[in-house]
DNA sequence: AAATCGGGGTA
DNA sequence: TACCCAGATTT
C-alpha cells in the first residue's frame, strides 16, 4: 500500500517536476558518485561547473584513481570541504585496487568507502543499483518535518533516527532512485527553507505545518553555530624570484591546501614591519624590502571569521627558518590549490608601490 | 553528543 | 546578519 503522500510525489514529478541537472537520470555509478560528493552542503549551482570539470578530465573512475593528487585538488579549489577531495582519492584508488575499478553495487559496501556516508550510500545505491534505501539530506528532512509536523529537532539523535525511519516508509520501492529523486526535487523546488511555495504544493492538504500555519518554523535545530574569529597575516616572501609556500597539515581549516608564510594572531595586529617579533626572528638580521601591505581581507566561513592581510617582501638569500617551505616559481602558482581567502588576493590587481 | 570541516546565495 | 545547502568524520 503506497502512502499518499507517495503517490502525489511522484505524480507531481511526472506532471510538473521540470529540473533538469547534468547527473540527473545517470545510471554510471562513477558519476552519480562523483556528483554526490561535490554536492554534500553544496549548493547544486554552486557544484555544476566543478562536476563538468572533473566529468571532463576524468571521464572513469580509473582516471580519476591514476590522477596525480595535488591536480585533484586544484580542480576541487574554491569548493570547500577539502576532506571530501581527499576521501574522492582514497575512494577512486580503493576501487581500482580492490574492486577492479567496478564501483560496489551494495549498500553496506558502499557506505565502508571513505566520504560515504548514510544520504551517500543510499543515494548512489538507489540511483545505480535500484537498492530500497530512501535518501536523507536537508530537503527530505525538512518536508518530512513539515509533512508530519514534527518539533523534534533534525540535529539529534532522537531525530536523525525518527526521520530516517519516516523517510524509508514513504519510500517508493518499485523505484526508489525516481522516489529519491523526486522528494529532493520537491524539496528545492517546492517545499523550499524560505518561501516554499505552498500554494501550488499538491501535499497541502494533508501537510501538517500547512494546516497549523506553522511551515516557516520547521524544521527545528537545535544548535546554533559559534563562530570564532581569527587574524591570518600572510608574508609573501620572495628569494631570487621565487616565492615560499607550503601545504597546510594540521587538523584545522584548509587542510591540504596551500598558503604562504603565515602569522596568526589572537588578534588584530597593527604593525607589520619588521618590528612585528614574528619576521624580525624569520629575517634574523638579513635586509628585507617590504614592497606592499594589503588591505583588510575578511571571509564568512561557517564556524569562524578569518580576517587579515598580505604583506609582500623581498630577502635576498634564502631563510633558513624556512627549510621545511616549498620554494617555487611565481607562475608555478597556479600548479597549487589554495584556500579562497587567498585566491581572493591574488586575483586582485596589485596596489601602487609605497615605502615602509 | 558535540564540534568541525568552506564557500556562496538569499532574505 | 542568520540560515541553508543532495553530509561525513573526528573528538
Amino acid at each position: 500500500m503506497k502512502p499518499d503522500f507517495t503517490r502525489k510525489l511522484l505524480q507531481w514529478n511526472k506532471s510538473s517536476n521540470t529540473r533538469a541537472m547534468p547527473w540527473k537520470g545517470e545510471k554510471d555509478p562513477y558519476k552519480i558518485w562523483l556528483s554526490e560528493i561535490i554536492l554534500q552542503q553544496t549548493r547544486v549551482e554552486q557544484g555544476w561547473s566543478y562536476y563538468e570539470k572533473f566529468i571532463a578530465a576524468f571521464p572513469t573512475i580509473l582516471h580519476l584513481a591514476r590522477a596525480n593528487e595535488e591536480k585533484v585538488f586544484k580542480m576541487w579549489e574554491g569548493l570547500g570541504y577539502y576532506s571530501r577531495c581527499k576521501n574522492l582519492i582514497a575512494t577512486a584508488r580503493t576501487i581500482a585496487s580492490e574492486y577492479k575499478g567496478k564501483f560496489p553495487n551494495t549498500y553496506d559496501q558502499i557506505e565502508a568507502l571513505p566520504g560515504i556516508g548514510p544520504y551517500t550510500a543510499s543515494a548512489i545505491s538507489s540511483f545505480a543499483f535500484n537498492a530500497p534505501h530512501a535518501v536523507l539530506d536537508g530537503n527530505v528532512q525538512r518536508i518530512i518535518a513539515r509533512y508530519f509536523g514534527i518539533t523534534t529537532p533534525i540535529d539529534t539523535t532522537a531525530g536523525k533516527k525518527l526521520f530516517q525511519t519516516l523517510a524509508q516508509s514513504l519510500l517508493h520501492h518499485d523505484e526508489p532512485g525516481i522516489y529519491n529523486q523526486a522528494i529532493m526535487d520537491f524539496g528545492a523546488v517546492i517545499c523550499k527553507p524560505q518561501n516554499p511555495l505552498c500554494s501550488d504544493c499538491v501535499q497541502k492538504k494533508e501537510c501538517e505545518a500547512f494546516k497549523q500555519n506553522a511551515v516557516t518554523q520547521l524544521p527545528v535545530k537545535q544548535k546554533a553555530i559559534v563562530r570564532k574569529e581569527r587574524w591570518f597575516y600572510y608574508f609573501i616572501i620572495e628569494c631570487k624570484g621565487k616565492w615560499y609556500i607550503r601545504q597546510r597539515t594540521g587538523k584545522d581549516i584548509w587542510e591540504n591546501l596551500f598558503e604562504f608564510v603565515l602569522f596568526e594572531s589572537p588578534a588584530a595586529v597593527e604593525d607589520l614591519t619588521v618590528k612585528l617579533p614574528f619576521l624580525k626572528k624569520l629575517v634574523n638580521g638579513q635586509a628585507c624590502q617590504i614592497e606592499s601591505i594589503s588591505r583588510m581581507y575578511r571571509q564568512q566561513l561557517t564556524h569562524q571569521t578569518i580576517h587579515g592581510r598580505f604583506v609582500k617582501l623581498k630577502v635576498q638569500e634564502a631563510l633558513p627558518a624556512l627549510n621545511h617551505f616549498l620554494l617555487i616559481d611565481k607562475k608555478q602558482l597556479s600548479e597549487y590549490a589554495f584556500p579562497r581567502f587567498i585566491t581572493t588576493f591574488l586575483g586582485e590587481p596589485a596596489p601602487p608601490a609605497q615605502l615602509f
